[in-house]
DNA sequence: CTTGGAATGTCAACAAGGCTGACATAGTGT
DNA sequence: ACACTATGTCAGCCTTGTTGACATTCCAAG
């Protein structure tokens, strides 16, 4: 073999690939799970807690909006803040510009169910940062940065800029 | 405030846990995007990849391992195992010595999907890490593991150990 | 040896949450 | 007036998770 050099590089080795591919799937799984769990009694799910938390992230945003940095259909996104609007948790007001647009809002007891979500989930990302210290954690956040679609990164960015 | 300290860390902060959360969630999308798009016009989804992902690291692997190993129930792998095993990319053997178990192996052509899937997943992943380089990664690495279940850090050590 | 329980795997039925397509309604802008 | 946009809804499909019921096989205690 030659000199390590291009794609022989040790941490571009299929192997070590196929390990970050691994860490990947279990690493997401807990990165669900505690949220799931406190879903699981609730006729919510998964879909709902993604709602709630964009909506809360960005308050007044658009159903449009929504669909975009979601990436799911419309009836899809639709069903779920059918359920959320009917049980209180999400408000939805009709534009003061366009009144075509929906702008939607947590109600208080929306902002309940994200904050319990949102904490479970923080906890669990607070633990591992700790465990591994700042420069492992800019590294983490690079790599996810460079492994999302571009139309994703933007969405991702804004998101960052409007909050940060 | 005072000086930052304990949970004040910068990267410990609400604001980048939650930028670290949205970064998950986009990077996992882009994580999977690849796969599914060679696979959605054939009738299988994720979880037909997930199984012949894991079939292919353990060949011979038995059913009720890899159920621990995904997480998912019997049933809902064994509906996966079906269509695999019917379209003739796993072969299921009876075991020898423990007649109730069944042994997986991917056939040629399961071998040829797993490598085209692996391919583009794998390419994804080559171009996060290049684009990174190594520190990046191994911080990358390190957070994910400590973001698993334990019991799934477990499973993902051992396929490290039998592989690597 | 037999028999009961544990382990393993299969089948059936149901629910969540994606998807497409078609269509209604209402507001915007030319 | 007319085309276009934003949103909501209905119907129906697919994948993939769930539980319940059941068959087969193994093993160990009586």
């Amino acid at each position: 073999m030659a000199e390590p050099s291009g794609e022989q590089l040790l941490y571009l080795t299929d192997e070590q690939l196929r390990q970050g591919i691994e860490a990947m799937f279990f690493a997401y799984r807990g990165f669900t799970a505690d949220p799931d769990r406190i879903l699981q009694d609730q006729s919510y799910g998964r879909a709902h807690h993604r709602a709630v938390h964009f909506i809360n992230c960005a308050p007044g945003t658009t159903v449009n909006n929504l669909l975009n940095i979601l990436g799911v259909t419309k009836q899809s996104l639709n069903r779920v803040l059918r359920t959320l609007i009917a049980d209180g948790l999400v408000e939805s007001r009709v534009g003061r510009s366009d009144k075509r647009e929906r702008h939607l809002y947590l109600t208080e007891e929306g902002k309940a169910l994200e904050a319990q979500l949102s904490d479970a989930q923080r906890a669990r990302m607070r633990s591992a940062y700790r465990k591994v210290g700042p420069e492992a954690v800019a590294g983490f956040r690079q790599v996810l940065e460079a492994m999302m679609d571009s139309d994703m990164r933007r969405n991702y960015q804004t998101l960052r800029e409007t909050k940060s």
